[in-house]
DNA sequence: CGGCTGACGACCT
DNA sequence: GAGGTCGCCAGCC
């Protein structure tokens, strides 16, 4: 699947090589579900990068077609920043994700895995 | 090239 | 559960 933001113009795009890596991820998780910066991290091939991954998405523009909002802190949490996690909790409940306190509900069950996640190698 | 900045995650009180 | 510390590393000056 192409890279939806793509076709709207190189100034919806958020540049570098490796946000685009993670905006592509991103756009694998299917409405209703979540996945993690851990998760992301680790299907580019690095546990180690889900700070970095948190970063891309804060850097993206807010007319960006990339749904941000599913991607969650590990054990489901929200995020940190406080304005942020508000409007994450209201996206995810348009679709049909519930949030209690700063945790989504069913975490486990709304987990979106990727397919052929694999450990970091050496 | 070097320092700064963080939507994290694991671990500790 | 609610705080704090620390290691992590890609971008951007």
């Amino acid at each position: 699947m192409p890279y939806e933001a793509e076709r709207h113009g190189p100034r919806r795009l958020v540049g570098p090589g490796f946000h685009r890596r993670v905006q592509s991820a991103v756009l694998m998780v299917p409405p209703g579900c979540v996945t993690t910066y851990g998760d992301i991290a680790a299907a580019l091939g690095s546990v180690r990068i889900a700070r970095q991954v948190g970063f891309a998405l804060a850097a993206l523009p807010a007319d960006a077609a990339v749904p941000w909002w599913r991607v969650v802190a590990a054990g489901g949490r929200l995020s940190t920043a406080p304005a942020t996690a508000r409007r994450q909790q209201r996206l995810l409940a348009a679709e049909g994700v519930a949030v209690r306190g700063t945790r989504v509900i069913d975490f486990q069950g709304r987990r979106f895995v990727f397919p052929g996640i694999v450990p970091e190698p050496s």
